[in-house]
DNA sequence: TAGAGGATGGAAACCGGTTGCCCTATACGG
DNA sequence: CCGTATAGGGCAACCGGTTTCCATCCTCTA
């Protein structure tokens, strides 16, 4: 006994042959489609596969060049709400255009992102799609590019979402969202109201979208003739807790200011509990803002005023354009626009 | 030319057997581990890997029954912050045993799930995690059932989170928390503040998460002799915009309650906006409470009072218990238990 | 110095599919 | 009535790996 159909493992093409009595060609062609198979034999086939509960194994078919490519999606955390928005889009468009999809979370480990890449490659992965900014240096540049020219060897293609773009000429597709823009928009809006001292609740110091939403909060003030207080700028991370601990270390420190930027919807949530915490009314007595427009944003209390970001769609732009792309197109670089939604955590500060 | 390594693919092994100088067998030994090779080959072909680029198809590996194995993961959609949460755990604990994990989003369509979980089986992978409540019809325990002997005849497992358990002898892994014991212990805190008329807002009337809940409700009630008023019982599903409108409804019918017990935090947050929007001070007016414990509940204001689940903790079980198994071992449930945490939404009514 | 045995490495079979090629009926046209 | 196109199906090669089995070669021991 050297295979059998009694083994743990479901049975094969030739045990379906067998039990009709044809050659595993025929079951192939069968299953397969467009080759002439006579109507008796059909239904032998049929029948035998339906008995046995058959189905082709998906990963022999993809090693003969066949069936459903993979594609690949590797971000930090799928817990963040915009995280999460952005792998649903991907999913959709995946599942729509008949792909299967991976997830990988890096938790922030550049190592594991690089071996998870790695792993990607051996898979044979259509795309993979990697999310999610970080530090812009020369060594990300580079690193990256390695990695984008060794995944373009392998016939697959490396997509950079809210990320830093490569030089000129790297096989890859970035898709990003104008986070300065937005930024300017939303403190250009704040200042409208007629605060003068706006804090700003930032992200890491190199950390790129970080940086960019700094440099539209920059912008905005030197639009007015302002100069921004260096005080008020405070550098965490994009999470709730980082949030709260800087509005809880603004508030000590005792800083003045009548409004709040956060860098992201989640810093803000962390800062305006804190607010609370302290007592105060926003935006009575302080101005609030966010970025992202996470869905939570509107049952938070005051409802968030915030930059909408359109991350679903961005993670189907994404899907769409790694894969309907001839093989030699060049490297492809979108920009999403973002704009400004107004709810109820600004207010106009009162001439006192 | 019938094989060249200009193709868009990446080199084989043969390639690189060739650059060696070796066999396809020596790559093979020398990649694979603990066959004796010379250090001389050894060097010759670890150095034409490394000028090649050279990493093996995991795909090929599988078919040949070695490498990485894959698990699958079936939600209704990733957005909801307690699927994340879960997902986020799977993910976690297939990457620490070495595992892919593939994600798929029904959109609760049941053909759908079902195509999924088709296309999973002839994956070959190592399980497939179902989650997500559904009504608990005959029709889903036979469908079910089918679908977990297929899975099993494969050597693959079908593991069910959140979902009513198959009768006895199904080869399935059902991994559930306890929603009655839940809710029941929130509700007889909510009543334990003096509060006598109570509002629920739960989900499908067939869901079988909703009806746990549901349960709960009414058995906190009985246990303190009290008979819930049919009235406040209002279904609709576990969204953000069901609590919305479901809270809006409660009101317009000038329905009398002092608290608002919500089936899950989403229908909290929708339901405390519509008390916001109304006017009405939680928890002075109104008393709040929630379901899921998710991250957000904190930053909701007042801060949620609401029942913790442990969704990480329960997508980590989920992989464990799928995969380290026995292939004998018969089905399996775990209960996992879930706690009240009371945060500031919940008041004592004043004797007025 | 011959024989034994371990260290190396290649040929070939295998994993589970697909597909090019060839053989054999059968039907059809002339 | 015969030649031939075509439908139908099997064999074997192939996809890219792994692994069994066997052939060397070298070295150590008797």
């Amino acid at each position: 006994m050297t295979r059998k159909s009694q083994d743990a493992n479901g049975s094969t093409i030739r045990d379906v042959a067998a039990r009709a009595g044809v050659s595993a060609s025929t079951v192939s062609r069968v299953l397969g489609g467009d080759y002439p198979v006579s109507t008796a034999t059909r239904t032998r086939v049929l029948r035998a596969v339906r008995e046995l509960d058959y189905v082709a194994d998906a990963r022999a078919k993809a090693v003969a060049g066949v069936g459903t490519p993979t594609l690949a999606f590797v971000l930090e955390d799928i817990t963040g709400p915009s995280f999460a928005l952005m792998a649903h889009g991907v999913e959709r468009e995946a599942t729509r255009l008949g792909h299967l999809c991976l997830v990988c979370s890096t938790e922030g480990d550049v190592q594991r992102e690089l071996d998870f890449i790695e792993t990607m490659r051996a898979q044979r992965t259509a795309a993979v799609i990697l999310v999610g900014g970080t530090a812009d240096t020369p060594e990300y540049r580079e690193r990256t590019r390695r990695i984008a020219d060794s995944l373009a060897a392998a016939g697959s293609r490396l997509v950079l979402c809210g990320r830093p773009p490569l030089g000129p000429g790297a096989p890859v597709t970035v898709i990003e969202y104008d986070n300065e823009g937005g930024a300017y928009a939303l403190v250009a809006h704040v200042l409208s109201q007629g605060h003068q001292r706006v804090l700003f609740l930032g992200g890491k110091p190199d950390h790129a979208t970080a940086q960019g939403r700094e440099r539209g909060y920059l912008a905005a003030h030197r639009a007015r003739g302002l100069e921004p207080d260096p005080e008020l700028l405070l550098h965490g991370d994009f999470t709730r807790d980082s949030g709260h601990r800087l509005m809880r270390l603004a508030l000590s420190r005792k800083l003045e200011f009548t409004a709040v930027v956060a860098a992201t919807d989640m810093v803000a949530a962390g800062a305006l509990t804190a607010l609370h915490e302290a007592g105060l009314d926003v935006p009575g007595d302080v101005s609030l803002a966010g970025y992202d427009d996470i869905p939570f944003a509107r049952d938070l209390y005051p409802a968030l005023t915030t930059v909408h970001v359109p991350y679903e769609e961005l993670g189907r732009l994404a899907v769409r354009t790694a894969l309907g792309r001839t093989p030699e197109s060049p490297d492809e670089h979108l920009l999403l626009g973002t704009h400004v939604v107004v709810r109820d955590s600004i207010a106009a500060v009162t001439s006192s």
